[in-house]
DNA sequence: ATAATAAAAGAATTTTATTCTAAATAAATT
DNA sequence: AATTTATTTAGAATAAAATTCTTTTATTAT
């Protein structure tokens, strides 16, 4: 069911990778610049990384306190799944203030990262939306007090 | 500790939030004709949103098997911190494989999540580098077999 | 070596970003 | 309620960047 993809990267493009992890508005003129390449070069290969599929999306990270999100949560969930489903885990992806669903090894379950107003909005998505879930059997709620870090980027190759 | 900001986001900001989280490259003048106002009056709010700290930082997300890190685990840590303080955390978030470090309610403890190649390499970095903060008592670890969503998305809200 | 393929540079054109000023709107003060 | 003040937006002009196309260079395979 995995789909096997070629990919093949070189020096440049983890350079590229790099540029654009740390900031993905830097534009073209200044990755070539700081490649000492020229902006059309950067082009080609910032449309093949992303045809390629390995630059997956560009986000901006928006700073949870200003749209009054201050509470982060970490569930697991034990879940009955028709076997070989994730019947749960699709459900629980489009709740919107679900921000990761993992199928985890060991007693079918599920880790889910979760972000709401306070606790009381945190209540109300147990209640009114993973309550829905029948297959739902138990959950284990664990509270985040600070996060001390917290991104995506990877760590990208120096040499090959 | 914690600084008070002052945000104060109007239904327009919303939008060019909203846009932004969708796609980061999004251009000015793409947003200004979406939003039908002039792109200089676009990028003065995109200006103000960066300086008020409501968008942090652009973000390209980067396809982890393109980058061969295939595995990816949480792990718990129990570790004794001095009263007050976050050493352990900060020691944690040092770890370039670390990408996020939690502080969590409950038995003095860490939420930490690893991108690692594989088994192997997730052993090496619990060797390591856990092993080498003598402050850890002790951990548990959770191994993600398959992720159905991962964004960082928030919930914007639609009116005010 | 030579041909074939792919990548990069360079130049020209289109589009966008940016700056500045003026107009309009909203907020505050009297 | 009227005036002032501050904030936001539009519009025009310029600078910068993106994009396309062609030529050149580098790579790879035969």
């Amino acid at each position: 069911m995995t789909t096997k993809l070629e990919f093949s990267l070189d020096q440049i493009d983890y350079q590229i990778l790099r540029i654009m992890q740390e900031n993905a508005r830097t534009n073209n003129a200044d990755i070539a610049r700081e490649l000492g390449m020229a902006p059309s070069a950067i082009l080609e290969r910032v449309k093949k990384l992303e045809q390629k599929q390995v630059i997956l999306q560009y986000n901006a990270k928006i700073n949870p306190d200003a749209l009054d999100q201050k509470l982060l949560s970490f569930i697991f969930i034990k879940a009955q799944d028709p076997i070989g489903t994730q019947k749960v885990g699709i459900l629980l992806a489009k709740i919107p203030e679900v921000q990761e669903v993992h199928d985890i090894a060991g007693d079918d379950g599920y880790l889910i990262k979760v972000r709401t107003n306070d606790a009381a909005g945190l209540v109300d998505l147990m209640r009114n939306s993973l309550g829905k879930i029948e297959e739902i059997i138990s959950t284990r709620t664990t509270i985040v007090l600070e996060t001390v870090k917290e991104e995506q980027k990877l760590v990208i190759p120096t040499e090959d």
